[in-house]
DNA sequence: ACACAAAATGTTATATTATAACATTCTATT
DNA sequence: AATAGAATGTTATAATATAACATTTTGTGT
């Protein structure tokens, strides 16, 4: 949810501040659009926000099921399991969420990731650490203006990109010894 | 197998003439490498080769199968079907194939592409026609530096990156109407 | 040529990711 | 309340990929 322009790329942050504000957004996205934000579309945007690194279509499912568990009287949880949530409602789901820029997915990945900027329209570039899968959005116009003369010169028109360079990040690389 | 930078990118070319000089290279570097292309191995790269569009690992694997489709001395193919390939054979000549640098993987589209220039290292770069699957390399250094740059930027460790770039090849684009 | 270790391939089963097809429920608007 | 369209539920299955172990092949040293 940090592009590198930041600094605080791949650092440690408020995680639950960037929650909120990509909730925020979201809501309001849809709302001046006229989308409806369901409950289950929401939840799963929140959970792949809450996630550090991009989460899996079947990991969201897991914990979707997993939210049905409810703490009754007693101590111990109980799984309620009125709604047992199939895949198509997750891929429903993220293809909501991926055709209104709320999300991208990842395709070295499968899997999928909060869109930093779902405002404005713009290539998907992503540093992915292969070591502990954390993944940075950024916005290089650089790169965009690069690609775009390269498109140009095969006379190839530009529907969408998938930018995703894979390496270490700066914690697992400095980590002792090679990973 | 062709890079922007050709002219002919996207156009009509003598592909057989590719694929000789592709495998031609290909014997060569792994002679030079002391690497073994085994008949599977050489074989799938052929039929990689071969294809116009990136194949998919079970495309591969149908066609090895139907290899084994032997013309007897009658009208009828028959066939022998005495070795009956399965998925981990394919998957492993893919991934030795990759390892050495003589095909990609699409992400995108879960299929492999012959590399273009499998001598030297490069990053991957594809424009990747949407309508018809058609796949051309490309090699643009202004591509590679910004995305260095932006790395740098993040202090993050490069080791591969995957660029592909969806859209319409100029035939698709040239037919009337929208796709 | 033979024995051996390493590499490659075969085999079986299964994991993981994604979608097709059709039924039901929900929502906004009349 | 009626209704149409959107969203979700349900069942089954397609498509992609790998784990684990058995067997065969290959190169090397003797």
């Amino acid at each position: 949810m940090l592009s590198p322009s930041d600094t605080r790329a791949f650092e440690q942050h408020d995680h639950s501040r960037c929650i909120d504000s990509a909730l925020t957004t979201a809501r309001r996205l849809c709302r001046n659009k006229g989308l409806r934000l369901t409950p289950i579309r929401e939840q799963v945007f929140t959970l792949i926000c809450q996630s550090h690194k991009p989460l899996g279509a079947y990991a969201i499912l897991d914990r979707l099921t997993a939210r049905d568990t409810v703490f009754e009287s007693n101590e111990k949880p109980v799984s309620r399991n009125r709604r047992r949530i199939a895949p198509p409602t997750v891929y429903r789901a993220l293809e909501f969420l991926q055709e209104h820029g709320l999300i991208h997915r990842i395709a070295t990945l499968n899997a999928y990731i909060g869109c930093c900027r779902p405002a404005r329209t713009h290539q998907s570039q992503f540093l992915i650490c292969r070591h502990c899968d954390s993944t940075v959005e950024f916005v290089s116009a650089c790169v965009t203006t690069a690609i775009e003369q390269s498109a140009q010169q095969a006379s190839f028109q530009i529907e969408s990109a998938c930018i995703e360079i894979i390496g270490l990040c700066p914690n697992c690389r400095n980590q002792k010894g090679p990973q």
